[in-house]
RNA sequence: GGGUAGGUAGCGAAGUGGUUAAACGCAACAGACUGUAAAUCUGUCGCCUACGGGCUUCGGAGGUUCGAAUCCUUCCCUACCCA
């Protein structure tokens, strides 16, 4: 059997990642999916480090820039998008890259999710309304009553993931454990998964530089340009670590001071959290890096085994 | 030089003689995650641990007491006020 290559590119935020695909795909013929759930939203630029304009010239780039920020998107849209670019990407006889820090999207991808029709979504608008009524603990219950097996991988308190399988289970009749149960991988690729790990306390330099360079590259402007067209952080694309910070901000509930070291620490934290997702996963080949111009020679490194 | 208020774990901050290794908050660390995931949550957090426990703590040194972070003496330090 012989399936396709694909190069998956992980690590948390600031380590390197899109310049390490980058300079791949300037190596040999390649196309650049991006796997980051809030790059996908138009006008977050600045404050989601997406590539630059001139980036996204040198190399043809997926899934950045295909919503917009009150649209719908979630991992299974990623995973149908994706793999179909992917097939596209391949029939040019070139590598795709999958290059992002949203391990579920990278999952999703990869792995696949369990099939499941497409849903109307008003179960879930109900759910929804019931668990601000009725309370999560009401929702969990009916959770340990209708699919156990699921209740018992979770507590009350995960309600997104209570909703999330109390809905599979109105909408097919059948509970999500099950659907997880008969789920094998899906084996489309033959995928190699770079990870790219910084020393701890050299990522969050890294962090929090690229947080002042946001603010100087005009971050600010970029949210009240958002607040002008009518967003806000209700929406989930802005339900963002960066945004949520300065939309607080700009309705006068923190300070300036306040802001940048929140903003800071929060993509701190958003990093430590990416770190314990990948750190379970066993296909990751790790490079060490602790300088950016290490990245060249880790790109040479690579394509080597390409 | 005089006065006042203080010095408690990484930080902030309770506690003012007896289940107090010390509330609480923050930071930090660890973890979970199958269609909202930059989301949503959980745990640990003096030291050691074979996880049964063991050991050392509340600015320093002495003392009182069966027993002290809590009382006394003294020294050191910090903040503010007066000189």
């Amino acid at each position: 059997m012989n399936l396709p290559k694909v190069l998956v590119i992980v690590g948390p935020t600031a380590s390197g990642k899109t310049l390490l695909a980058l300079q791949i795909a300037q190596s040999i013929p390649a196309e650049i999916i991006s796997a980051d759930s809030r790059q996908v939203y138009r006008h977050l630029d600045i404050g989601t480090a997406k590539p630059s304009r001139t980036e996204l010239l040198q190399v043809p780039h997926h899934c950045i820039d295909i919503r917009e920020p009150n649209e719908k998107f979630n991992a299974g849209d990623f995973q149908t998008l994706g793999r179909k670019i992917i097939d596209e990407i391949l029939l040019r006889k070139k590598l795709p890259i999958v290059c992002g820090g949203t391990g579920l999207y990278v999952q999703a991808l990869i792995d696949g999710f369990f099939e499941q029709p497409e849903f109307s979504g008003e179960i879930r608008a109900e759910l929804e309304r019931r668990i601000e009524s009725e309370g999560k603990e009401a929702l969990y219950r009916e959770l340990q009553r209708v699919d156990p097996a699921s209740a018992a991988t979770m507590d009350a308190s995960k309600h997104r993931r209570v909703i999330r399988a109390l809905e599979v289970y109105y909408e097919t009749g059948i509970p999500i454990s099950q659907f997880h149960a008969n789920h094998q991988k899906d084996e489309l690729y033959d995928a190699t998964w770079i990870g790219l790990r910084w020393e701890r306390s050299m990522l969050y330099q890294r962090i929090n530089d690229r947080v002042e360079r946001m603010f100087a590259d005009g971050f600010l402007d970029e949210v009240k340009q958002l607040q002008a067209m009518g967003f806000d952080d209700r929406v989930q694309a802005l339900q963002t670590v960066g945004y949520k910070e300065a939309f607080q901000y700009l309705r006068g509930e923190i300070s300036y001071e306040r802001m940048i070291e929140l903003m800071k620490q929060n993509t701190r934290r958003f990093a430590k959290r990416q770190m314990t997702w990948f750190r379970k996963e066993p296909r990751i080949h790790w490079y060490n890096i602790a300088h950016e111009f290490e990245i060249a020679p880790i790109a040479k490194n690579i394509l080597k085994k390409m």
